[in-house]
DNA sequence: CGTACCCCTGTGGTCGAACCACATGGGGTA
DNA sequence: TACCCCATGTGGTTCGACCACAGGGGTACG
């Protein structure tokens, strides 16, 4: 039995007890990052539970972007210690969206709060000298790839989150770079339709391109708020162009899990 | 077999599909807010898989706070459809914190990122009228409450939680909402802990309860910057008090899903 | 006829055992 | 010495069984 802080009881399930103590061995360093839990069996045993009890609490440790299975022997083998925040994140927003209960424009407005956000802050970092001259190389090259007409789509899209990560990264704040890459993996199908829809794909792509080169401007001469100004309005034109910003019904699911 | 963009091949396990098929039916309104999925031996029989397979997605689906699942007959039993994105959110973050792949000085920053805009917007909204003038009575009865002396750490903290989401209700935005209340679920046990060690919580509650009120009472004359000002304030003096704002070893775990 | 009680029914929760495909690596073979 | 092959152990999947629980309907009683 167990109890919740006013002294309710109630039962823990099996699984959820197994997730409690991975957890705690977890946060006691017992596996460090691409290292394997021990086999389904072996926890098994080690937790006096049955073999499926184990494998539901390792489905949502797998689903949380914690551990990645694979079956077969080797050290690549089992529930291998990963750290992906950005898929639990995109999993269970993206089933959110899915079901109504979270809408696109909202999904939109966050993200222009958190990418204002971050590219302020990496504009503030550069201007102040904090990070290395060379951070804005990986942003650099991304645009400079964007710029090249005959990329696909698909690429693009790729490209084009690459490119907003940057600044998360930049900013150094891993949880905001895990909201972001959630936001955008939570809503990527429709992004992705929005972009088929588009009447005239390189005359866009072309311009996208060219308003990512004047963000990078901003943010390398260090003047944020023209920077973050350029971003939302960079965003919110997107969504708009691709019919996304004003629509809440659904269109597709977002997918299972990618293996990424 | 699937294929992503690039036409890479790869199996599509089967709780995944079962998954993708839920997801499907959720964004189609199959089942509404409140309503029941099959039951699990009727989903398998309808999917052709196994009762195991369909259980791991339900269980996903428990974890991302998308289903509620209770056993018994009746129309409260089975997996009944919900709205809990923080769940899920608090889950992932939760076992990422653990983990030691996000900080608590990352969730601290982004959650006076999130907070503060939330103010804001809540600020502006009230100034130009756009919401029900009723609509800060339910902080101001929050703040009324925290303002009893003899209400405990707990009792004070779920208080503290509300009145901050209340202004993440009133901009509008649930998926803000939903990140604010995930943030503060994933370090909750911190947050617990550090409050016992505090060496005067009467005191240190005083404080709070009225910073609460002079933030209140800057979003009841429209002063957003103030207001947001205030909060960042308050929020990091909190956790420097604390002792989180700089900790980043792992403490305990977030535990088990409350079956709030 | 109305009401209270009880048990039948179906739910999720849990378990054990079995078989599969797969990746590996060591041992046997050319 | 180099190659190949298969024994081994992993996760993936399935089946079948039993449990505790909540409801609802049938039944017995007032």
């Amino acid at each position: 039995m167990w109890f919740d802080h006013r002294g309710t009881v109630f039962p823990m399930r099996t699984h959820e007890r197994v997730l409690a103590q991975i957890e705690t061995d977890l946060a006691a360093g017992r596996w460090a990052l691409g290292e394997a839990l021990p086999g389904e069996r072996v926890l098994a045993e080690e937790l006096g539970v049955s073999r499926p009890s184990v494998r539901e609490a390792i489905r949502i440790l797998e689903a949380a972007g914690v551990v990645r299975t694979a079956a077969g022997s080797g050290p690549t083998a089992g529930a291998v210690v990963i750290d992906r925040p950005a898929a639990g994140l995109r999993m269970a927003m993206g089933l959110h969206v899915s079901s109504g209960a979270l809408r696109v424009p909202d999904v939109v407005e966050t993200r222009v709060l958190l990418e204002t956000w971050a590219i302020r802050a990496a504009a503030d970092r550069h201007r102040s000298g904090e990070i290395d001259g060379e951070s804005l190389a990986g942003a650099q090259r991304l645009v400079d790839a964007m710029e090249e007409p005959g990329m696909s789509p698909a690429d693009f899209i790729a490209s084009d989150q690459a490119f907003h990560l940057e600044f998360a990264r930049i900013a150094g704040n891993h949880v905001v770079e895990a909201f972001m890459l959630g936001l955008r993996g939570a809503i990527g199908d429709y992004v992705t339709d929005g972009v088929d829809r588009l009447p005239d794909w390189p005359t866009t792509s072309a311009r996208l391109a060219a308003e990512h080169a004047g963000i990078l401007d901003a943010v390398a001469v260090g003047d944020g708020a023209t920077a973050a100004r350029l971003a939302r309005e960079h965003i919110e034109e997107f969504y708009i162009e691709t019919g996304l910003a004003g629509g809440t019904s659904p269109m597709a699911p977002a997918g299972a899990p990618s293996r990424g």
